[in-house]
RNA sequence: GAUCGCGUAGCUCAGCCGGUAGAGCAACUGACUUUUAAUCAGUGUAUUACAGGUUAGAAUACUGUCGGGCUCACCA
């Protein structure tokens, strides 16, 4: 690519994501030992895991956006080609059954089954649950655009060989790799620890069933290039499951899917395996990571660069999880607010704990946008601490360009009383006339968000009242005002239709007040409102005629 | 128990390779308006948790204390 920052300048720059890819230069330093040089795989690798038991979230999102910003700092610092893997660990066992699927009983007759053989519980062509998990992975990250490739575990590795002669490794380290992850665990866990895991057919079934024995020790090496080992169960654990008990031996090779290594040997098999540069992990990861790294170490590597990011908090400082429903959700941000604003909300000092709850939304739009603003503008060292430029990589798109912030958007979508964009465009013109939703999308899309939030949190809270005697007469008189004129006249002379029919129908000066309240609570469902003449003026004579009639019918109060 | 981060204006937070403390919201004042809201302009006298040391100078780096919190220690 195009050189848009000098690398001097790039290797001066202090935010988190250059510093987390002079990291990368760094391991590639040690690795080439004193010289940093492309990797005998031809290019940097910057990996990021997912878990495809359960369905792409929130965090996904974050580890995916940030590992990219990463990948697009280490690009202005060297020239060596880089590429983003997405790898699904799609060969882990289904150890329950989610609830927020299909087919539970389908599900239930699965359990231990490596994901890529558990039937797809789903309507979709996919053969598995893991398959099409993985499918769900892709669409999720292709809507945002990322420039990734999937990686499967099942079928691109351990089936397809690609782990093999490290496996073969790992069984002649077997013990050292044990001892190392020992210390870790507690007493009853290391009795039955094994970094490596055979998958076996499940005894008694007819049909193919695999499933995953954890509760194993290695007892011998048959034949080392094969991948030949004997295992014996340590315990009854499994015995339900699987059909083995505690006792009993297997014999079988290990390559070519034979096995699954337990996740923290995963880890440090899938980092040795394709030289891994770089991967980031959330706090409540670290310890395992730096077990993972230890078990590199042991088989003649080094593992990849990469930080601790902190875990999001919902609103009271708790951890957010999916199981207990606190926090908000990635759809939650998505239907209120573009991608762009999540992006941005995850530049924010990862290393700190952010409290992720729907307050913050708005404030990241805005923040977004005024940087997203200025970063064409700006100098190249000002351009390294503009966060815009780690979302758009470099420059933003003319596509972005919205002279509205989202706060006033929220403000005119509540005054404009509407769920129509185009009513909503009328008055985002009289602020901004040159504005177009076809030469602002971005803003095009933020007035969906705005009329969205409209819907969801201003609506629900509208209570329409019946008008009184008087008040009847009144938006009477002014209906028909309203349908003897004409659109396109000034607010002025609209808001003089309003006050007569007001005066004629008995409010006195110093009365009109309740008239305009009035006006407010019978048609717009709310207390307060806007000018009304500009209004009128934005939503159409014919349109507040109408609305009036249909007040006089009491259809508002039963739509409400 | 181990680890990691946090403690700055009423609220949410920014500032942290040291140089007299900032933003948004809230609040208040004014302008505009034949109502209100919006909009626009303006208004911030915070022991930067506490203590100590380093420095010509510390919210910022260091040491300690207190407070509250996440995560890990069964599984991944």
């Amino acid at each position: 690519m195009t050189k848009d920052i000098d690398t001097d300048l790039a290797m001066k720059c202090r935010t988190w994501a250059f510093e987390e890819a002079k990291g990368v230069l760094k391991r590639l330093r040690a690795v080439g030992k004193g010289e940093v040089k492309t990797p005998e795989k031809g290019y940097v690798l910057f990996e990021t895991g997912y878990g495809p038991s359960g369905l792409p979230h929130i965090g996904t999102f974050g580890e995916v956006c940030r590992t990219t910003m990463v990948m697009h700092a280490f690009q202005r610092l060297s020239d060596i080609p880089t590429k983003l893997i997405c790898f699904s660990d799609d060969m882990d066992g289904l150890r329950k059954v989610p609830t927020n699927v299909p087919n539970q009983d389908l599900l239930r007759g699965a359990l231990g089954m490596p994901l890529t053989s558990v039937p797809n519980p789903f309507d979709t062509e996919h053969k598995s649950f893991g398959e099409h998990n993985n499918a769900r992975l892709c669409s999720f990250l292709d809507s945002f655009g990322f420039d990734y490739e999937f990686m499967s575990a099942t079928k691109d590795c351990y089936h397809a060989g690609r782990f093999d002669s490290t496996l073969r490794q790992m069984l002649v380290q077997y013990d050292e790799i044990r001892t190392a992850v020992l210390p870790l665990l507690g007493e009853e866990r290391a009795a039955t620890y094994s970094p490596i895991f055979p998958i076996v057919q499940k005894k008694g079934e007819d049909k193919p069933y695999p499933v995953i024995l954890h509760n194993v020790a290695l007892r011998g090496i048959e034949d080392l290039d094969q991948g030949i080992a004997t295992f014996e169960v340590m315990d009854d654990s499994e015995a339900e499951r699987t059909g083995y008990k505690a006792g009993e031996r297997i014999t079988q090779s290990i390559f070519k899917g034979g096995c699954k290594a337990q996740w923290r040997a995963d880890w440090a098999l899938r980092w040795y395996a394709m030289d891994v540069d770089y991967e980031m992990a959330g706090k409540d990861l670290v310890t395992a990571a730096d077990y993972a790294a230890k078990i590199v170490q042991i088989l003649g590597g080094r593992g990849p660069a990469g930080f601790r990011y902190e875990l999001f908090l919902d609103e009271n400082g708790l951890k957010i999880s999916k199981s207990k429903g606190n926090g908000l959700s990635m759809e939650d941000w998505l239907t209120y607010a573009p991608h762009e604003s999540l992006a941005y909300y995850m530049f924010q000092r990862p290393t700190s704990a952010k409290k992720l709850f729907f307050d913050v939304i708005p404030k990241a739009v805005d923040e977004y946008i005024t940087f997203a603003e200025k970063l064409n503008d700006q100098d190249p060292a000002q351009k390294l601490d503009n966060p815009a430029w780690y979302i758009h990589d470099g420059v933003v798109p003319e596509t972005q360009h919205t002279p509205v912030s989202f706060a006033l958007l929220l403000n005119l979508v509540n005054v404009a009383n509407t769920e129509d964009k185009n009513v909503l465009w009328r008055f985002i013109k009289r602020y901004k006339p040159e504005a177009t939703p076809e030469n602002a999308p971005f803003l095009d899309r933020l007035t969906g968000f705005a009329i969205q939030y409209y819907k969801d949190f201003v609506l629900p809270e509208k209570t329409y009242r019946e008008p009184d005697d008087r008040e009847r007469a009144a938006l009477s008189a002014l209906a028909t005002a309203l349908e003897s004129m004409e659109d396109g006249q000034e607010a002025e002379e609209y808001m003089t239709a309003v006050f007569s029919a007001g005066k004629d129908s008995g409010y006195e000066k110093d009365e009109l007040r309740n008239w305009f309240q009035a006006l407010y609570q019978i048609l717009l469902g709310q207390d307060q409102g806007p000018r009304f003449g500009s209004f009128i003026a934005l939503y159409g004579v014919k349109e507040t005629a109408a609305l009036i009639r249909e007040a006089l019918e009491g259809k508002l109060i039963k739509a409400a």
